[in-house]
DNA sequence: GCTACCTTTGTAAACGCTTGCAGTCTAGCC
DNA sequence: GGCTAGACTGCAAGCGTTTACAAAGGTAGC
């Protein structure tokens, strides 16, 4: 395959293997005309280190494995993306796993086949340096496996018991998103909750209908059940959501909150469909940031994916990398409410 | 990390490092007791292969690596997608290198230096056993250092010289979206086309273009200037295209053709700004078979984006794996004219 | 001028598998 | 019964780096 070796470029530079797998790997105790040469002759004769020699010889392989539920989802790509860019600046590859949901129609410990091999095997072929999880829940024994690796592990998105995680302040951001509408004169509002098909612990609905109901609690409001309506994370979901809460014409809310901003796609949907204006009859607001957002003038709350991903990406960096100087991490995510045309004053306040 | 190498196993077992080797392997040449034999030890020990060390001595990684101008853009993840599904059952990791687009604003030769290091650096550190390019566009020079690997490669949706491609007939997909508004009755079809911000070669959108062209001539009318507009192959892009399209209230084309189903969506946000209905004052087509389409009920030409990964992948597989029975491998791929709400017949017909 | 120490480099032993080659054993054949 | 072919299995040499350790060459202090 590719022929040239490090002896080669030892030979070239006129140094041993071992000088030339210092200077190449920029250790301090290479002097620097030394280190000049190796460079050259390895420029010359297009010399890059093996990944596999390397890993096996020093038992890492610059690599980072993503692991994630969904591999087309707007979300979790974007998450991906972000790390991607930051690991690979640092020189990282990146490995994609695919953790298949565990349904929630099924029974917990269901036998999922390719998940089961993912964590009895793949992760077992040490292909990666660490891993980033992006928003999943695994179970005890999954943990327990990924602890054994004895890697770095970061979780973005939904907190992991024993897993340093990162994530947005989703009380935060769902109170963030129901005082805008409150703000606005608002006091009728309702709530279209995202459920995960897979999830096993709700974290982040949970999460965002907390927020719902404690921003509607502190402004002295009530929450009503009539007033809160679940769907999945599409717009689909957002769709039915929607026209149950919208169902009954004579009383219907004058905002709703979505639980995403794909999810508010499909309240925009049946609002059309029900002859109702946005913002005039309803008001509508998401989460994420998602792109067709701005053409739609859909009011949101951006929650910045990308970044999300990168500074996942910089903690495990830090732990990889302990001798680097990094600037510090960011713990508490950052969101930022983006005003559209989807908001507005209620017609009746 | 993993304490249990292969030795302990041969130990357990009874037999040499080679014949767990082979057995693990599933080499042929062992007696059927001896490979049961070391399969059990294999599990009780919970041994698996390490990747590096088997990488090393065999020269196989087990790793595909995935080339993508985007990262986070749904058709481009669903052919990844599609594509991990295939490559993972058989065994392999997916690597993930993001080939940073050379935007057309940029000189030719422009310097990237991310793209750059992809292909000096990066590819031959031999990570990877195989390439799958997802539409992309790359220079002679980035071709060559492809072909310097002596690897399969294989790319979807934009061919490029000495490289197996699988793609839809971009023409006939044009051409049955456009038959399927001229078949309604539409006697004034624009085309929304999609421009790459990064192409060098327009593959796709001249394709469709010409289907486009093609279709009208066939029906014996006539191709407008007026009535092909551009935008780059997002929502956005399909608004402002269709804005220009639509901008003479008096002389609107009855249909639009996009160039994608997001395209698409923003031609529908245009018609909705101008209060145009659709389909009653204009019908719209799409292409990709985006999943918002469904709610949207937008007509759309679905290409089967994570198929095209997988039957990608399994070209792949042809080649890595000689031996192996593969099933014959589809070359033309599929596509499918899905008839929703947004395509009607004119109304003035 | 001698010692002690630091910097830089080389030597060679891993790293944990795979695989060509050779050897053993069994069974079939004449 | 001797011979041969074939089926298994083991031996050991890599695969291309990294890195602990040793060695060499300076430098500075006294």
């Amino acid at each position: 395959m590719n022929n040239v070796g490090i002896r080669k470029v030892a030979e070239l530079a006129g140094v041993s293997t071992a000088t030339v797998s210092r200077a190449l790997a920029g250790k301090p105790s290479v002097s620097a005309s030394t280190r000049a040469r190796v460079e050259e002759a390895a420029k010359e004769l297009g010399y890059v280190v093996s990944a596999t020699a390397s890993g096996l010889a020093s038992g890492r392989t610059r690599s980072v494995g993503v692991m994630m539920p969904f591999l087309n989802r707007w979300f979790f790509t974007s998450v991906m993306s972000g790390a991607h860019r930051v690991l690979n600046d640092a020189g990282y590859d990146l490995t994609i796993y695919h953790c298949e949901p565990n349904r929630l129609d099924d029974t917990q410990g269901v036998h999922n086949p390719r998940r089961e091999r993912l964590f009895q095997e793949s992760l077992l072929r040490h292909r990666v340096d660490a891993l980033l999880l992006v928003t999943l829940s695994l179970t005890t024994t999954e943990r327990d496996r990924l602890h054994a690796l004895g890697k770095p592990v970061v979780a973005i998105d939904r907190p992991q018991p024993d897993i340093p995680t990162f994530a947005v302040d989703n009380l935060a951001v769902a109170k963030t998103a129901v005082t805008h509408l409150l703000e606005l004169g608002h006091r009728d509002i309702a709530y279209a909750g995202g459920v995960l098909p897979y999830d096993l612990d709700f974290q982040v609905p949970v999460l965002r209908r907390a927020g719902y109901d404690t921003a509607l609690a502190e402004a002295g409001l009530p929450v009503r059940s009539t007033r809160v309506a679940e769907g999945d994370f599409t717009s689909q979901g957002g769709y039915s959501a929607a026209m149950k809460l919208l169902a009954d014409p004579h009383h219907r809310p004058t905002a709703i909150f979505a639980a995403s901003d794909e999810m508010a796609y499909g309240v925009l949907m049946a609002a059309r469909e029900l002859d109702l204006r946005v913002p005039e009859d309803l008001s509508v607001i998401g989460v994420d940031g998602h792109p067709m957002g701005d053409l739609l003038g859909l009011t949101t709350i951006d929650q910045h994916p990308a970044e999300q991903g990168a500074i996942g990406a910089r903690a495990l960096l830090v732990e990889l990398e302990p001798d680097e100087q990094h600037p510090p991490a960011a713990t508490r995510l950052p969101f930022e409410l983006i005003t559209r045309r989807s908001t507005a004053a209620p017609r009746t306040a």
